[in-house]
DNA sequence: CAGAATCCGCAATGATACTG
DNA sequence: CAGTATCATTGCGGATTCTG
Protein backbone atom coordinates (compact mmCIF):
# COMPACT_ATOMS: atom_id res chain seq x y z
CA UNK A 1 0.00 0.00 0.00
CA UNK A 2 1.29 3.24 -0.70
CA UNK A 3 0.29 6.69 1.28
CA UNK A 4 0.75 9.84 -0.14
CA UNK A 5 2.64 12.55 1.47
CA UNK A 6 2.71 15.56 2.09
CA UNK A 7 4.99 18.27 0.78
CA UNK A 8 6.41 20.18 3.54
CA UNK A 9 7.68 23.68 2.00
CA UNK A 10 11.15 25.02 2.91
CA UNK A 11 11.01 27.91 5.28
CA UNK A 12 14.63 28.80 4.26
CA UNK A 13 15.66 31.70 2.72
CA UNK A 14 17.32 29.75 -0.23
CA UNK A 15 17.06 31.16 -3.62
CA UNK A 16 15.71 28.34 -6.57
CA UNK A 17 16.03 25.95 -3.00
CA UNK A 18 19.76 25.50 -3.93
CA UNK A 19 21.83 25.55 -0.99
CA UNK A 20 25.14 27.35 -2.26
CA UNK A 21 28.62 25.91 -1.61
CA UNK A 22 29.95 28.81 0.26
CA UNK A 23 27.20 29.77 2.64
CA UNK A 24 28.42 30.66 5.90
CA UNK A 25 25.44 28.09 7.29
CA UNK A 26 27.81 25.26 5.75
CA UNK A 27 30.14 25.45 8.42
CA UNK A 28 28.40 25.87 10.83
CA UNK A 29 26.06 22.80 10.03
CA UNK A 30 29.32 20.90 9.77
CA UNK A 31 29.86 22.21 13.37
CA UNK A 32 27.01 21.49 14.93
CA UNK A 33 25.79 17.88 12.95
CA UNK A 34 29.85 16.57 13.90
CA UNK A 35 29.84 13.20 14.80
CA UNK A 36 30.66 14.43 18.59
CA UNK A 37 29.48 18.08 18.75
CA UNK A 38 26.00 16.63 18.78
CA UNK A 39 26.56 14.35 21.38
CA UNK A 40 28.16 17.40 24.18
CA UNK A 41 25.73 19.44 22.79
CA UNK A 42 22.57 17.11 23.79
CA UNK A 43 25.03 15.99 27.57
CA UNK A 44 24.79 19.82 28.19
CA UNK A 45 21.56 20.60 27.44
CA UNK A 46 21.05 19.27 30.82
CA UNK A 47 22.90 21.55 32.52
CA UNK A 48 26.86 22.54 32.98
CA UNK A 49 29.07 19.34 33.18
CA UNK A 50 33.22 19.05 33.87
CA UNK A 51 35.20 18.15 31.25
CA UNK A 52 35.46 14.44 33.12
CA UNK A 53 31.75 14.07 32.90
CA UNK A 54 31.58 14.87 29.06
CA UNK A 55 34.43 12.74 28.42
CA UNK A 56 32.76 9.89 30.36
CA UNK A 57 29.28 10.37 28.74
CA UNK A 58 30.18 10.94 24.93
CA UNK A 59 31.69 7.26 25.32
CA UNK A 60 34.21 6.55 23.30
CA UNK A 61 35.44 10.25 22.49
CA UNK A 62 39.40 10.96 22.81
CA UNK A 63 40.83 13.83 24.73
CA UNK A 64 42.29 15.03 21.17
CA UNK A 65 38.53 15.31 20.11
CA UNK A 66 37.15 16.47 23.05
CA UNK A 67 39.21 19.05 23.48
CA UNK A 68 38.64 20.34 19.70
CA UNK A 69 35.21 19.91 19.67
CA UNK A 70 34.60 22.53 22.59
CA UNK A 71 37.22 24.71 21.32
CA UNK A 72 34.95 24.95 18.02
CA UNK A 73 31.86 25.49 19.70
CA UNK A 74 33.33 27.78 22.20
CA UNK A 75 34.56 29.88 19.71
CA UNK A 76 31.30 29.48 18.05
CA UNK A 77 29.86 31.46 20.72
CA UNK A 78 27.89 27.93 21.59
CA UNK A 79 29.71 26.59 24.90
CA UNK A 80 30.98 28.93 27.42
CA UNK A 81 33.91 27.84 29.50
CA UNK A 82 34.44 28.38 32.95
CA UNK A 83 37.85 27.28 34.78
CA UNK A 84 38.64 27.56 38.31
CA UNK A 85 42.22 28.01 39.29
CA UNK A 86 42.64 25.88 41.90
CA UNK A 87 44.64 22.34 42.15
CA UNK A 88 43.46 20.03 41.10
CA UNK A 89 42.67 22.26 38.07
CA UNK A 90 38.14 22.15 37.72
CA UNK A 91 36.76 23.06 34.31
CA UNK A 92 32.93 23.51 33.71
CA UNK A 93 31.51 23.48 30.42
CA UNK A 94 27.79 25.11 29.86
CA UNK A 95 25.67 26.22 26.65
CA UNK A 96 24.98 29.60 26.11
CA UNK A 97 21.68 30.82 25.42
CA UNK A 98 22.21 30.86 21.62
CA UNK A 99 23.64 26.85 22.29
CA UNK A 100 20.57 26.06 24.56
CA UNK A 101 18.40 27.12 21.63
CA UNK A 102 20.11 25.17 19.37
CA UNK A 103 19.86 21.90 21.98
CA UNK A 104 16.09 22.51 21.65
CA UNK A 105 16.28 21.13 18.17
CA UNK A 106 19.45 18.89 18.63
CA UNK A 107 17.85 16.69 21.30
CA UNK A 108 14.75 15.45 19.68
CA UNK A 109 16.88 15.13 16.98
CA UNK A 110 19.03 12.03 19.26
CA UNK A 111 15.75 11.06 20.73
CA UNK A 112 14.83 9.84 17.09
CA UNK A 113 17.59 8.35 16.20
CA UNK A 114 17.63 6.42 19.19
CA UNK A 115 13.99 4.85 19.14
CA UNK A 116 14.12 4.77 15.33
CA UNK A 117 17.91 3.51 15.37
CA UNK A 118 17.24 -0.44 15.76
CA UNK A 119 14.00 -1.03 13.27
CA UNK A 120 16.28 1.28 10.77
CA UNK A 121 19.47 -1.33 10.80
CA UNK A 122 17.97 -4.19 10.90
CA UNK A 123 15.74 -3.07 7.85
CA UNK A 124 12.13 -3.24 9.91
CA UNK A 125 9.30 -1.28 9.46
CA UNK B 1 24.63 40.69 32.31
CA UNK B 2 23.93 37.22 33.00
CA UNK B 3 21.30 34.98 32.85
CA UNK B 4 20.20 31.23 34.13
CA UNK B 5 19.60 29.06 31.84
CA UNK B 6 17.05 26.45 32.73
CA UNK B 7 18.09 22.77 32.41
CA UNK B 8 16.52 20.87 29.69
CA UNK B 9 15.62 17.27 30.87
CA UNK B 10 17.05 14.99 28.37
CA UNK B 11 14.02 12.47 27.44
CA UNK B 12 16.31 9.62 26.59
CA UNK B 13 16.68 6.60 27.76
CA UNK B 14 20.36 6.69 28.43
CA UNK B 15 21.50 4.78 31.26
CA UNK B 16 23.25 7.67 33.56
CA UNK B 17 23.22 10.11 30.78
CA UNK B 18 25.96 7.90 28.93
CA UNK B 19 25.81 7.61 25.17
CA UNK B 20 27.09 4.16 24.79
CA UNK B 21 30.04 3.65 21.69
CA UNK B 22 28.54 0.74 20.67
CA UNK B 23 24.87 2.13 20.63
CA UNK B 24 23.48 1.90 16.86
CA UNK B 25 22.12 5.26 17.25
CA UNK B 26 25.14 6.37 16.89
CA UNK B 27 25.29 4.94 12.60
CA UNK B 28 22.24 6.43 12.34
CA UNK B 29 23.36 9.93 13.69
CA UNK B 30 26.54 9.65 11.46
CA UNK B 31 23.89 8.88 8.56
CA UNK B 32 21.50 11.46 9.33
CA UNK B 33 23.80 14.29 10.00
CA UNK B 34 26.17 13.60 7.26
CA UNK B 35 27.55 16.75 5.70
CA UNK B 36 25.38 15.60 2.43
CA UNK B 37 22.97 13.79 4.45
CA UNK B 38 21.57 16.76 5.84
CA UNK B 39 20.91 18.16 2.44
CA UNK B 40 19.73 15.65 0.75
CA UNK B 41 17.22 15.19 3.12
CA UNK B 42 16.14 18.46 3.72
CA UNK B 43 15.79 19.07 -0.04
CA UNK B 44 13.43 16.11 -0.36
CA UNK B 45 11.33 17.35 2.11
CA UNK B 46 9.85 19.49 -0.46
CA UNK B 47 8.72 16.81 -2.78
CA UNK B 48 10.25 14.02 -5.13
CA UNK B 49 13.35 15.28 -7.02
CA UNK B 50 15.59 13.75 -9.92
CA UNK B 51 18.98 13.14 -9.36
CA UNK B 52 19.96 15.69 -11.77
CA UNK B 53 17.58 18.25 -9.02
CA UNK B 54 19.43 16.87 -6.02
CA UNK B 55 22.85 17.52 -7.39
CA UNK B 56 22.09 20.69 -8.44
CA UNK B 57 20.64 22.01 -4.74
CA UNK B 58 23.22 20.50 -3.27
CA UNK B 59 25.51 22.53 -4.47
CA UNK B 60 29.18 21.32 -4.66
CA UNK B 61 28.25 18.02 -4.15
CA UNK B 62 30.32 14.78 -6.33
CA UNK B 63 28.22 12.31 -8.43
CA UNK B 64 30.42 9.90 -5.66
CA UNK B 65 29.07 11.70 -2.77
CA UNK B 66 25.58 12.15 -3.97
CA UNK B 67 25.30 8.06 -5.51
CA UNK B 68 27.00 7.23 -1.77
CA UNK B 69 24.15 9.64 0.14
CA UNK B 70 21.51 8.49 -1.52
CA UNK B 71 22.67 4.30 -1.41
CA UNK B 72 23.23 4.94 2.70
CA UNK B 73 19.51 6.29 2.76
CA UNK B 74 18.13 4.21 0.57
CA UNK B 75 19.04 1.40 2.89
CA UNK B 76 18.07 3.31 6.12
CA UNK B 77 14.40 3.36 4.48
CA UNK B 78 14.68 7.09 4.96
CA UNK B 79 14.47 7.20 0.75
CA UNK B 80 12.86 5.48 -1.90
CA UNK B 81 14.25 5.17 -5.57
CA UNK B 82 11.55 5.39 -8.73
CA UNK B 83 13.93 4.78 -11.93
CA UNK B 84 12.03 4.72 -14.95
CA UNK B 85 13.61 2.22 -17.88
CA UNK B 86 13.77 4.94 -20.63
CA UNK B 87 15.96 6.05 -22.65
CA UNK B 88 17.37 8.84 -21.40
CA UNK B 89 17.08 7.43 -17.87
CA UNK B 90 14.78 9.10 -15.31
CA UNK B 91 15.53 8.48 -11.73
CA UNK B 92 13.47 10.08 -8.76
CA UNK B 93 13.71 10.30 -5.11
CA UNK B 94 11.87 10.37 -2.73
CA UNK B 95 11.31 10.34 1.30
CA UNK B 96 9.50 7.85 2.50
CA UNK B 97 6.94 8.16 5.42
CA UNK B 98 10.05 7.50 8.02
CA UNK B 99 12.45 9.79 6.11
CA UNK B 100 9.46 12.21 6.12
CA UNK B 101 8.97 12.24 9.96
CA UNK B 102 12.86 12.86 10.42
CA UNK B 103 12.79 15.71 7.61
CA UNK B 104 10.37 17.73 10.08
CA UNK B 105 12.87 18.08 12.43
CA UNK B 106 16.02 18.62 10.08
CA UNK B 107 14.25 21.43 8.42
CA UNK B 108 14.10 23.90 11.72
CA UNK B 109 18.24 22.95 12.42
CA UNK B 110 18.81 23.46 8.62
CA UNK B 111 17.01 27.25 9.20
CA UNK B 112 18.29 27.57 12.58
CA UNK B 113 21.99 27.28 11.23
CA UNK B 114 21.09 29.55 8.14
CA UNK B 115 19.93 32.50 10.40
CA UNK B 116 22.34 32.29 13.42
CA UNK B 117 25.14 31.67 11.03
CA UNK B 118 26.41 35.02 10.35
CA UNK B 119 26.13 35.59 13.85
CA UNK B 120 28.29 32.38 14.88
CA UNK B 121 30.84 33.38 12.40
CA UNK B 122 31.12 36.76 13.01
CA UNK B 123 31.42 36.51 16.55
CA UNK B 124 28.44 38.77 17.16
CA UNK B 125 25.64 38.56 19.35
C1' DC C 1 20.74 11.14 -17.92
C1' DA C 2 22.11 8.55 -14.18
C1' DG C 3 25.13 6.29 -12.65
C1' DA C 4 29.61 2.73 -11.77
C1' DA C 5 34.50 2.02 -11.26
C1' DT C 6 39.05 3.46 -10.27
C1' DC C 7 42.79 6.09 -8.42
C1' DC C 8 44.63 8.93 -4.97
C1' DG C 9 45.73 12.87 -1.54
C1' DC C 10 45.14 14.83 2.63
C1' DA C 11 42.64 16.20 6.47
C1' DA C 12 40.25 14.23 10.20
C1' DT C 13 40.80 11.03 13.78
C1' DG C 14 42.92 8.01 17.12
C1' DA C 15 46.79 6.40 20.11
C1' DT C 16 50.43 7.62 22.97
C1' DA C 17 53.23 10.32 25.87
C1' DC C 18 53.96 14.39 28.51
C1' DT C 19 52.60 18.54 31.78
C1' DG C 20 50.95 22.56 34.91
C1' DC D 1 42.28 17.00 36.72
C1' DA D 2 42.36 19.03 32.44
C1' DG D 3 44.49 19.47 29.15
C1' DT D 4 48.75 19.86 25.10
C1' DA D 5 52.04 17.88 21.74
C1' DT D 6 53.47 14.60 18.50
C1' DC D 7 53.04 10.92 15.48
C1' DA D 8 50.71 7.32 12.73
C1' DT D 9 46.86 5.95 10.11
C1' DT D 10 42.80 5.67 7.36
C1' DG D 11 39.00 6.32 5.10
C1' DC D 12 36.40 10.21 3.45
C1' DG D 13 35.78 12.60 -0.39
C1' DG D 14 37.31 14.76 -4.94
C1' DA D 15 38.67 14.13 -9.76
C1' DT D 16 38.49 11.45 -13.62
C1' DT D 17 37.04 8.06 -16.91
C1' DC D 18 33.70 4.95 -18.82
C1' DT D 19 28.83 3.16 -19.92
C1' DG D 20 23.83 1.47 -20.76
Amino acid sequence: MKVSIPAAPLPLAFPDGVFPAGCPSRTVLDHITSKWGVLILVSLSEGGQRWSELRRRAEGISEKMLAQTLKTLERDGLVSRHAQVIIPPRVDYSLTERGYELSTLLVPLVAWAFNNADAIVNGQR
